[in-house]
DNA sequence: AATGAATGAGCGTTCATTCAT
DNA sequence: AATGAATGAACGCTCATTCAT
């Protein structure tokens, strides 16, 4: 009889809200960015096509709203005091968070190594992406500064793309990829 | 005048099967397979869209085709006698030739990565890509047992991962990767 | 607190019906009946776009009761007396109600207009719009028939158009029209 | 065998472009700009929707286009030395021609006269339309001027809203419209 | 009397593919 | 061997309308 209150109204938002993010972050990681379709998304929510669009503005949006939700999440795990360098615990530290990340929402990062690779065709990624690979990178260049290393520089990169392809392997091979001795191996390696 | 003989008309097929073929990596490789158009290849080739189709049977076999011809020119520059393994300066040679093959034709490999994300949604690949991966491998496990390595399946795997990871931080800036200290780096933590 | 009585109800009812029916008006006039959308008149008028289904049958019924209110008000102000012809003063106030009309409320006559265009495409208008428009007529044709003129009816469907086209040009230029003007202009070449 | 020659090609998407304004003025002029269907004006033109787009970039081209092959056709019948002013066989011929044009394609002036309603809502009409009207209004203003009347601008006003208004009557009638009469009453009136 | 979540049909548009020439 | 007109399915998106609360 009487109307639902906006509280109700909230939580019945925020609950789908997350469906739908959830369901759109699967056929993003399955089909890419561009082979996804919101006809799937919503098939795979559980709901009608044009139910999406009273949730987000519009397919791009619905991406931009994953990679925030997935960047916020992040973002809190790194040391703050990276200013003054890392110890090699943190730096071991570092390593694990990598591969923590990865197995626990290893679609997240099959779509962000995806859409990594058109970049230029998603607009608000042109200015996010740079800056999400440099804050990783410059803890690395930082650590290696304070190491002496020769090409600081160069062996952060390096890490980084070490990181990147184990991180892709893992991905693309979730079952047979052996992801703890080959982290074992980098952490001697790159120490 | 005397009429071509049939060599002549199967020169004139192949040299614009490699038209289209090339504009169509091309394409593929800025705008992804999806977001390609057989139109825009057409019109980078500097043909109509229906002469694609007397070439090829679809769009997908475009990139079937693309992936097989890339495919027969990296295979034959593998070492054949990998069978008795590698000495160190044919594991060099390997890691050398990773990047050459990624500074002569890096939209390929471009390309490469892109379909690497989505072999679900590329029928042919889902059993291509396994081979192609596993070929490179085994030469690195070869190497490594060899040398008597500890674990060397998972060295080999870290070294894959290693070149995946260089060579996609190359591909996405060709221009400010430090290519040549990567390699070297690498061939001094991987030999 | 005594129970509202059901005349009570009915004043709010009235109330917020015409609150609807005013932001209707408005959106339709502003984008026309098909560009104007039911969010936007429910957002207009400060109430959710469920409720204007409690007041009304569909966005069809909403443009019907629009046009009879108009309708009913402006019946009105037609003389009673009009069989037996119009007095030069009287046939002067029906002029000056015509402009005094468009004046008042000139988003109605645009709303008017502009459904004039398509009487096709809205059912409930078809028999209605001629109606309104030869009831008006009438008036002239006594007119001008009482004044001896060769063809009464030729020359009230002048004055109509007349009446008509300075209309639609008020509507579209309310700011630099020169309806006064206009007005006398008219009253001069055609009583 | 042979391949079509360009000019037949030409031949073809002239008249298929042909064919597709005429369907989709008719569409337009029925039901507006807005309530118009592309789907319907395929039907009416006896083609598939995607064909639409082989030959107009969207919907607003095709009315964008639909004016500008009217507005050229309608350019060239104005007096060219209308700086010296007009005869008063000139004057007449102006009247006349409004009227001849409305009988050759009242369609268009339907369509012409709907759009004017919602000016906003188009863009490129925006500066296109009032500059067609005040083409128009200008003749009429020297004409005036020329035969020293009190308010030539507030008088070439009212003879445009008497053309609007007639043309606008006949268009919603133009079986019933007399067309003529009210034709040699604007002139006696207006001249 | 009132809300807004939810639906589904239809919109404008794109594009892989076919086909007459 | 070659063209581009033509199709039709699917896309992203909008919106009138319904309904549980």
């Amino acid at each position: 009889m009487s109307p639902r209150t906006s509280e109700q109204f909230k939580k019945i938002r925020d609950d789908k809200k997350n469906i739908i993010l959830r369901a759109a972050l699967e056929e993003f990681a399955e089909k890419s960015f561009q082979g996804a379709s919101i006809s799937a998304i919503a098939k795979r929510a559980g709901i009608s096509k044009g139910l999406v669009y009273n949730y987000f503005l519009n397919k791009e949006d619905l991406l931009e709203q994953i990679i925030n939700k997935a960047w916020d999440s992040i973002s809190g795990l790194f040391p703050n005091n990276n200013k003054n360098g890392l110890s090699p615990y943190e730096f071991q530290d570092i390593i694990d968070m990598n591969f923590e990340l990865l197995k626990k929402d290893y679609r997240f990062w099959k779509l962000y190594f995806s859409i990594a690779m058109q970049p230029a065709s998603i607009k608000f990624l042109e200015k996010k992406m740079p800056e999400f690979i440099s804050e990783f990178l410059n803890v690395f260049v930082t650590y290696y500064k304070q190491k002496g290393s020769v090409n600081p520089e160069a062996e952060a990169i390096l890490l980084g793309a070490v990181l990147d392809g184990a991180s892709l392997n893992y991905i693309l091979n979730p079952d047979t990829f052996p992801i703890n001795e080959v982290k074992q191996m980098i952490i001697e390696k790159f120490k």
